[in-house]
DNA sequence: TTAGGGTTAG
């Protein structure tokens, strides 16, 4: 255009920063921002607006506030694009600022003002100023509009504050889909994905038709809950019957959901029926190999990945780093750690530590593993000291387990997990007084216990069980299935492993407590309750146990089934005598 | 030209 002599007009620009925009260019955007200048349209009002937003959605707040500030003129729009990029960036005194200050200089706001000022009040540093704008949204008649009725219960439910959220939820005149979408959202965000999907089947008793978001967030429930059942019904009455598309989105959470619920095969199809890939498919696909125990694979798509020029994101090394450390990839995951910093110029955030934390960890490293910790340019939390201290119980390391876990008390004293581990760790070295001193202790802090428990769905109703389970209406056969299985395994070569009983009792007493771990009697109902041959799905919401590990492998010969483990931090298919995790976790 | 709900992570 410029070639032919053609000079670029106001829309010419208006359209070129949304160009911007698209592709999330800052230099971009800078370019356009000189050339708007040098055409003398600096002063136009679209455009410095317009410029805001750029600047906004292309991640320099600081830039938007300088071109706000040069303009000689403002309208309404101006006022709620600065607001909008505050917002954005997490800047919720300085919208509330800002919303002051535009009333001052008497321009009024409108409904997208208040919305861009309640996107700002979400989060929970900004609840008090949250409730005052909620108090000034009443006085002023804004609540009476739908939108800011359901930007306010999202604003409650960012909050952390979920009863204020259902209360305004249930004080709604009409409920629309993004009213349910909200309540949805807000129940996956606070991890009570059984009320995310309870919702949606009270909003489709009720007519209101889900829409492509509601998918999403029903995708991300059924993840979480490893429904696999209600998760492929959901997919196949949405897609198949109402032809609904699926884009990139729709596709990675569908691969998502299936690689959680323990189906790497259709997570891989979905994956292979993408027509485009973006970074966000790979990463996904790549974490889901990780889960499951095939690191390489999960190499061999990043290599892919770079091979179609797609530049990876920090995520896709949180991916790479998992997939090595899930399998045992030490070297490999030392080099990838070192790439992303010299060739991809990725500063390293906490996330990356911890993954080399964990690759050290597991691959029973753990002088390394301190050393990274050491070293890190961050306070490590207490996801990574839970790593070492569960390390250090896992190869029997008394001596660093009791550093770290006087770390982890002193982050959080009410938290149980860290005075299990140790206690654990005290019973397999046989330190039975220890294990006394912890117990009483942990009465007389009154910490939070989080007791194992697995978990597994038989036509789609889920059983819970515990360790030593009385409550399941047909525990007399689930005990009797359990013995059946451990003669049959006994004989077909598994020795029950006594070191990982850990109570002070008698052999005999110890071989009991091991064949009533909570795996143990949710597969026994399983194998009662499902028909031969199927695959049987469990889900435990701490490792699994090493003697469970042994016994699942015998056994899964023996019945020729296959059994996919969900545990605390990956997947393990059990099938003909062997896990895919070859004993590596 | 500004706007309410959503996908990947140790």
């Amino acid at each position: 255009m410029l070639e032919d002599g053609l000079a670029p007009t106001k829309v010419t620009f208006l359209n070129l920063l949304d160009a911007c925009i698209s592709i999330s260019s800052l230099e971009h955007g800078k370019l356009m921002h000189a050339c708007i200048s040098g055409c003398g349209l600096a002063s136009d009002l679209a455009l410095a607006n317009a410029l805001i937003n750029m600047y906004g959605k292309c991640g320099s707040p600081e830039h938007a506030r300088f071109v706000f500030e040069k303009m000689l003129e403002r309208d309404v729009v101006s006022w709620t694009s600065m607001i909008s990029v505050c917002a954005q960036h997490g800047l919720h005194k300085e919208a509330i600022k800002l919303f002051e200050e535009m009333q001052t200089k008497g321009v009024k706001p409108n409904r997208v003002t208040v919305l861009s000022v309640l996107g700002a009040c979400a989060s929970p540093a900004a609840l008090a100023q949250g409730k005052l704008f909620h108090q000034y949204l009443v006085r002023n008649g804004f609540n009476y509009d739908s939108a800011v009725g359901n930007a306010l219960i999202n604003m409650y439910a960012k909050c952390g504050s979920l009863e204020d959220a259902c209360s305004l939820f249930k004080k709604l005149a009409k409920r629309d889909v993004v009213s349910w979408n909200t309540l949805i959202a807000m129940y996956n965000q606070h991890g009570h994905a059984d009320a995310a999907l309870e919702a949606f089947r009270k909003m489709q008793s009720i007519g209101v038709l889900p829409d492509k978001i509601t998918l999403l967030s029903l995708f991300e429930a059924c993840a979480s809950l490893a429904a696999l059942e209600e998760g492929t019904s959901i997919h196949a009455s949405f897609f198949d019957k109402q032809q609904l598309k699926l884009d990139s989105t729709m596709a990675t959470a569908l691969l998502n959901m299936y690689g959680k619920c323990g189906s790497l095969e259709d997570s891989r199809c979905i994956f292979n029926s993408l027509a485009e890939r973006d970074v966000v498919s790979w990463n996904s696909m790549i974490v889901t190999y990780a889960q499951h125990g095939y690191g390489l694979l999960g190499l061999q798509l990043f290599s892919m990945m770079q091979d179609g020029y797609l530049e990876p994101d920090n995520i896709t090394f949180i991916a790479v780093l998992s997939a090595c450390s899930h399998s045992g990839l030490v070297q490999e995951g030392i080099h990838y750690f070192a790439s992303m910093k010299m060739y991809h110029k990725f500063i390293p955030t906490m996330r990356h530590y911890g993954c080399m934390v964990d690759l050290f960890c597991r691959a029973g490293e753990l002088g390394e593993a301190e050393c990274v910790i050491t070293n890190m340019p961050f306070e490590p939390d207490a996801a990574i000291r839970m790593m070492l201290l569960s390390a250090c119980r896992l190869h029997g390391d008394v001596e660093r387990g009791n550093r770290a876990a006087l770390n982890l008390l002193e982050l959080d004293p009410k938290n149980g997990a860290p005075y299990l581990v140790m206690s654990n760790l005290y019973a397999a070295a046989g330190l039975w007084d220890k294990v006394a001193k912890l117990s009483e202790l942990m009465i007389a802090e009154n910490v939070d216990r989080q007791s194992g428990c697995s978990i597994v769905y038989v036509k789609n109703k889920k059983h819970v069980f515990v360790v030593r389970d009385s409550f399941h209406p047909q525990k007399k056969a689930i005990y009797a299935e359990v013995e059946r299985l451990s003669r049959l395994t006994k004989q077909a070569g598994y020795v029950p492993d006594l070191n990982l009983e850990l109570h002070n009792t008698e052999e005999e007493q110890k071989e009991k407590l091991l064949l009533s771990h909570s795996e143990k009697l949710a597969i026994a109902f399983a194998l009662i309750s499902t028909p031969s041959k199927t695959t049987i799905r469990i889900i435990k919401n701490l490792r699994v146990c090493g003697d469970c590990h042994s016994f699942l492998k015998v056994l899964s010969k023996i019945v020729g089934r296959e059994v996919v483990i969900r545990d605390a931090s990956r997947f393990h298919h059990f099938k003909d005598g062997l896990c895919s995790c070859g004993d590596y976790w």
